[in-house]
RNA sequence: GCCAGCGUAGCUCAAUCGGCAGAGCAACUGAUUUGUAAUCAGUAGGUUGCCAGUUCGAUUCUGGCCGCUGGCUCCA
């Protein structure tokens, strides 16, 4: 007999060599029919493996996250056997439960097209209603290469070669085998048949490397029920209705152009004066934090990259040189050795330090095709650079300034949700970075004493940190509750040394100062899409390009409209008249489309007793109220920087 | 960069087994003068992404290029 501990902290006997469904039977027979797997000891099980010694075990139940994952995880397997009954010659490759789904690549002989997926989900159909129970069996390796070799599975068997276990497990569900650690349902009729989608087809390299042969992938997602499925479905909409893509082009904000190149934006009118707005807001926030602007040149000499290190690590991320004079000059990735050369530009005293100067410093890299994506990926943007030189004494203090300022900037457009990642070296490997090992600790324990202090969660990424030194990310949740990485706070080792940079101390002699690059924002480009996605393209009085819009119920109160127009506009708010000829309706529900915060109608009435009537976007309509009380209103959420 | 799909009027989308390319919205003109999400009528708008090839004839078929989309990958 041996001894399971539940979570309850009672325990219960039970004969060795018993399954795990035999331990739910025992405390239960509802129990044993809603659960789906186990934690024992820490790890998923599937509910037919056999216990020989004592363990811990908790049962997860139809509706937890876990017996989420078993559905979906079965669920591909499902799709597998469609596949492999549609196209006998598809061989498997791997099928995870990912977040929200789950995937399966497959090599075949012919790529798969989008019409193929309805098919395939109509056979899944059928498996599912054959309601074929699922066999685990634990088998020999010869045995299970012998098998997974008749099937002419090759890209299983290279992974049964990678396996390190003495025995591999196979799951059959009708004529279908496959190689898979499980766990999984214990039959394909647990799966509702109406409660799964086929998404999306894609390419992807065996094992996610590119000198691999590429496989075809099939993602989907798989629920507990057709209303959950339904609510997924419900939440991509959404998703695809915020896309800054098509809300900046009906938004008129930005644009991109075949003609001038993949990946290089275009800000309109409006979108120009978002981004006015943004980066003033920007400035005033770093004048008043200490920050000192500079302005850089957008090329620079093959000179200043071979110093800094980029012309050999980073080549390929820039643009081609243009020759000039017999000099080679690129254009900038990165503003890092512009600040530098300014830093140069005379003698430095202990006394000049902490240095903070940042620029909204426009780079361009060259990212590779497939990765460009609206404005969130592109090959020319701004970043909302600096970098704080400062001594080994003062570096505490300035990370945990620089902490609260990303903090508070970040809160500013809205975000209030924070989680840090650190990212350090990895310990075995300490040749690989630059810097001394003091240098590294003192900066590490910098970096945690300043996160926990604001206790926010973090993550600790043990040999995330990149070669120059330790860093902390900071992602932000947005309206969808999305994470976005935005801020980096990174040390650098590296670069001071490259250039020689020093300044002197007390003592008279020389020292090196620390060096931390920051951005907060990013890149102006990719946060200005983020907000977008955010608000949905309803921007908060304070950011949106259009503020208000008058609308006069018919040319005859033209000059009437005219003079709110005015007043509006030399009090400083951001205001268009809708003078056409359309009716007031068609106005409204193009004001409405614009998503304007205000829109201001006049007609009789209003020009009587000198005001306005209000609509809002959210279709509240405030009534008609004196025009100086409406002009109070707008600017005073314009100068609160009110979030509504 | 790689795999797959896509590219038709400013926008959203039709159409052609290879035979004169079409609608709605927007624009423009005129009429209408309107009270909280689309007034009516008319006009104009296209080398069907670009360049080759096949063909009597290509928007349609083939190849190359450019761009976009979904992924993979990268993010010194």
């Amino acid at each position: 007999m041996i001894h399971i501990s539940l979570p309850d902290g009672s325990k219960k006997e039970i004969a060795r060599g018993a399954s795990l469904l035999d331990v739910a039977a025992a405390i239960g027979p509802r129990l044993a029919r809603a659960a789906v797997c186990a934690l024992v000891d820490g790890e998923l099980r599937d509910l037919r493996e056999r216990l020989d010694k004592d363990a811990s075990v908790t049962f997860y139940t139809r509706g937890s996250l876990q017996a989420l994952e078993v559905l979906r995880h079965t669920t591909t397997h499902v799709m597998a056997q469609a596949v492999k009954r549609l196209f006998p010659t598809a061989i498997l490759g791997i099928g995870p439960a990912i977040e929200n789904g789950f995937y399966y690549d497959f090599a075949t002989e012919q790529p798969l097209t989008p019409e193929d997926l309805s098919s395939i989900e109509k056979e899944m159909r059928r498996i599912v209603t054959e309601d074929h129970p699922i066999e685990r069996l634990d088998t020999a390796l010869e045995e299970t290469r012998e098998i997974l070799a008749a099937k002419d599975e090759r890209l299983k068997l290279e992974l049964l070669d990678d396996l390190e276990e003495e025995t591999a497990v196979l799951y059959t569900q009708g004529e279908f085998v496959d190689l898979c650690r499980g766990p999984h349902l214990k039959r394909t009729g647990e799966i509702k048949e109406n409660a799964f989608k086929l998404l999306s087809i894609a390419g992807a390299y065996w094992r996610g490397d590119e000198s691999r042969p590429m496989l075809q992938r099939i993602y989907g997602t798989a629920w507990e029920s057709k209303k959950d499925l339904d609510g997924h479905l419900e939440n991509l909409a959404q998703i695809e209705a915020r896309d800054h893509r098509k809300l900046i082009k009906e938004l008129d904000l930005v644009s991109f152009h075949e003609e001038g190149g993949a990946g290089l934006a275009y800000w309109h009118p409006k979108g120009g004066r978002m981004r006015v707005i943004i980066e003033d807001y920007w400035r005033k926030l770093h004048y008043e934090g200490g920050y000192e602007i500079v302005f850089t040149p957008h090329i620079g000499r093959a000179l200043l990259w071979e110093a800094s290190g980029h012309l050999d690590f980073y080549r390929e991320g820039m643009y081609a040189p243009m020759n000039v004079d017999g000099q080679d000059y690129y254009i900038k990735p990165m503003n890092c050795p512009f600040h530098i050369m300014i830093y140069k530009s005379r003698t430095r005293s202990y006394r000049d330090l902490p240095l903070r100067w940042a620029e909204l410093g426009t780079v361009y890299r060259y990212e590779r095709s497939g990765t460009l994506h609206g404005l969130l990926r592109v090959r020319g943007f701004t970043q909302d650079d600096a970098h704080i030189f400062c001594t080994p004494e003062q570096i505490e203090d300035e990370i945990s300034r620089v902490l609260d300022f990303s903090l508070n900037l970040l809160s500013g457009f809205g975000f209030t949700e924070f989680s840090v990642e650190l990212s350090v070296r990895d310990p075995k490997t300490p040749e690989k970075y630059a810097g001394e090992d003091p240098m590294w600790e003192q900066a590490e324990v910098s970096l945690v004493r300043a996160i926990e202090a604001r206790g926010l969660p973090y993550k600790r990424m043990e040999g995330e940190a990149v070669f120059y030194g330790p860093k902390i990310d900071i992602k932000i949740k947005d309206a969808l509750g999305r994470a976005w990485q935005l801020t980096t706070i990174q040390f650098d080792f590296n670069l001071p040394q490259r250039f020689d940079m020093t300044y002197i101390g007390e003592d008279g002699k020389e020292h090196r100062p620390y060096m931390v690059h920051r951005a907060l924002l990013g890149a102006i480009e990719r946060f200005y899409a983020l907000l977008v996605e955010h608000y949905a393209g309803a921007f908060p009085v304070w950011l949106a390009p259009v503020q208000a819009v008058v609308i006069p119920i018919s040319d005859r109160f033209l000059e009437y409209a005219q003079g709110v127009v005015d007043e509006l506009r030399k009090a400083g708010i951001r205001v268009e008249a809708n003078f056409s000829t359309g009716r007031m309706n068609a106005k409204i529900r193009d004001a409405q489309l614009q998503k304007i915060p205000y829109m201001l109608v006049v007609g009789g009435r209003e020009q009587e007793t000198e005001t306005v009537s209000v609509r809002l976007r959210t279709e509240e309509d405030l009534g008609a109220r004196p025009l100086a009380e409406v002009i109070a209103m707008i600017l005073e959420k314009t100068e609160a920087r009110s979030l509504i």
